[in-house]
DNA sequence: GATGAATGAGAATTCATTCAT
DNA sequence: TATGAATGAATTCTCATTCAT
């Protein structure tokens, strides 16, 4: 199973959306289905609202449940939003990771960590929009979460980067600083083209949009990379 | 007058934010310092709380003005954020456009845009904030001012990307659809940076870091657009 | 003005109680009186529901107002709430204080305090209510108030007490424990005569029970003082 | 077996509190145990929280059992708490009756009443919180139930007085509605000063403060009682 | 006998919005 | 121009109560 089927697992699978109000008996499930349903839901409705402007009553009636079984399971509104961004978060973050499988040279991976991004956006929009907007205006808890996400992952970009200049031997070792800068230059490029890339092409399947808007930002950073790791930058006030 | 100074002159300058609540008559003032006095203190709250859960009350109290009047001037919540991103959008983008002054070589004037866009973003928070998170995620309206915004500042960086391109007569013209992707890349990798510039270090005031910021960007994407332009580019299966 | 009439002053005088939902345009008044009506509306309701039984769209209705509006001046359940006792308990207090007019003979005043406390329960039965048996049960801050309001009037009764004995010149000095403890006795007592004279005798007017319990009370306290301050005690193995 | 250890009979003596949430399989137990244990924890809640805000989930949880099996014995919330307040009521006029043993003088026979009646107060106090302030709140049929102790409690006092009268063989009859005055009296002063001495000396046991109590009691009342009953009254106007 | 799963109904509280002055 | 007074319509959250097992 590789990173990205993997990252799709995570979401209501066999599970059918239940159809409430259609008169039928109260349909019976286990917590955990039904927990499962809820967050569903909630990640939709909170992708879709914002936080502030969900209603508890649309994310249990899309859940298929009544909200006092919301509450019952999740808590609170900001209980459910947490879990919402934890479980979104970690399940992004898995997709990544085990995209950047060990075992390959640094560039690959990172453009296999790439690829694995943009798929996972790409196949959970809502949850990308969860993450990626909703959660960093609503107060330390969540933007914390979000905030340890990005570092995860800039991070991981940074191990990479500093990977492939050990590879590369090169002359001018790069500042620590400036290659963290870089790293988190490269996840900013890649969150923008993500939700570009999901504006744009909302027709076609996701995979080619991953592998293309993957492939262009590899042809910008990784070369400018090199370039940069030989020493040669562009300077304001050259020639 | 350069970008950044032209930047600031939107914001409530020499009115000062009324003090109410001291008893005594109200402050009579011409209709177009109360609005300014509004919108600043819609950005602000929008800002701050997001657009559904900022509240009218706190906007007029903040802006100094009871509520019916602040419905008498921008007449709905709804119109008074749309208000709000209009006025921010046309001034980062003011800000940005007086920054690449025609007249200079594009790579120059591409630099000048960075740097009058992170030194516009960094002077006011609150508007990008704005711009960037709430209005995205509030329907159709809001979201189209900012997509034209965000479509506006893509054309500017594809335009002066193709310029470069024409200067440098390239042998392999690059795809329409890339640039575009380049340059919300580029924009991207900005507010990121943006981000962590911030973070990293909050001491000095905002220039130097724009500078630095607008450096590192430089750095990367334009020695890797150069390659790109002469067609080297990176492969997923190269060696 | 003497002291029963001052204390029926407080509620409800001229302000008629609005009617609403009766087509009409909406009634325009001063806070103040609005404020007034609230709280004679939640006493009402919180005497015949209890606090967690009472529902602000209860009081908000009785009082012919919006429920935001009872929010709007009150704050909150809590401070409704809090707000009826403190005015309930100022209330009383006043009546029987201003009763037990000093420049009288001690026993008198007693007489008179205890008539002024019998009038003023009976005359408002809801405020004695509230007071008596639902502010006892709802944690610390309310029932703070009302122990306040007990140990004033036990005072008051202790010190009338301790002048009477001094009139008495009498032989055996009574221990200060015993006297704050017979006035807590009295005070109860006088209680529980309010809430039976209450139901036993709804039909007639207020004022001759009230001057009947007061008698009865005054029999047995009275006397019974005077045997105690000369030194006739009941013994648990008397004869 | 005398009157106080008679009290205290009714509520879980040897019946543990059961432990749930500990896994394993649950304890089978005869109704009649059961019920008690719900009884008493009902009567636990009902008296902390009050009787709207005591919550079904609450008690049942006290009781260690699941809310659908409370719902199986008793019905509903109502019918819990009328059961607990006949329970109580039972309970409380056992003990004062049973104290109250014939074959003795009158003044001595009202003189252990009293003992017990604050012994099982004091012993009790959850449910004697119920009876005294969470049932006269709530309609018709629990203030009935509640109504009826109170006149046993005021008859049994009032044939007590009464013989004492006969044995006295007094002048001037009483009015019957004086003395059920007398009675209602005495009661609250009892209510009263067993807050008070609670509240006073919280430190030893209970017995010892319930005799002083009901001695302080006796004092002011029976000498009183044998004032009024040789015609000595109090007079408004007296010298 | 015992319970996990489920809900309809109603609670407090807030908010955008409008009059009457 | 400016505002104190007022509200309909949600919103979050809780609770008594019932099935299906």
């Amino acid at each position: 199973m590789n990173a990205v089927s993997a990252a799709q697992e995570h979401q209501n699978r066999p599970v059918p959306r239940p159809k409430r109000k259609s008169g039928g008996k109260v349909k019976r499930m286990p917590r955990e289905v039904r927990e499962r349903q809820m967050l569903d839901a909630a990640v939709e409705v909170f992708a879709r609202r914002g936080y502030s402007a969900a209603s508890m009553d649309e994310i249990a009636e899309l859940a298929g449940a009544s909200k006092p079984l919301v509450y019952l399971y999740l808590n609170s509104k900001e209980d459910l939003f947490s879990a919402c961004i934890r479980r979104e978060a970690e399940a992004l973050m898995t997709a990544v990771r085990t995209a950047a499988d060990p075992g390959d040279r640094a560039d690959r991976r990172l453009w296999h960590a790439l690829r694995a991004f943009f798929a996972h956006t790409a196949e959970h929009p809502a949850g990308w929009a969860v993450l990626s907007c909703q959660a960093r205006t609503h107060g330390e808890p969540f933007a914390l979460v979000v905030a340890g996400l990005r570092q995860q992952i800039a991070d991981l970009v940074t191990q990479l980067i500093a990977e492939s200049v050990r590879d590369a031997a090169c002359a001018a070792p790069l500042d620590e600083k400036e290659v963290s800068g870089l790293a988190h230059a490269l996840v900013g490029a890649a969150e923008s083209l993500a939700g570009w890339a999901n504006a744009t092409a909302q027709a076609g399947p996701a995979a080619p949009a991953a592998r293309e808007t993957a492939a262009t930002l590899m042809n910008v950073a990784w070369v400018g990379l090199e370039n940069l790791v030989n020493g040669r930058r562009w300077a304001p006030v050259r020639s």
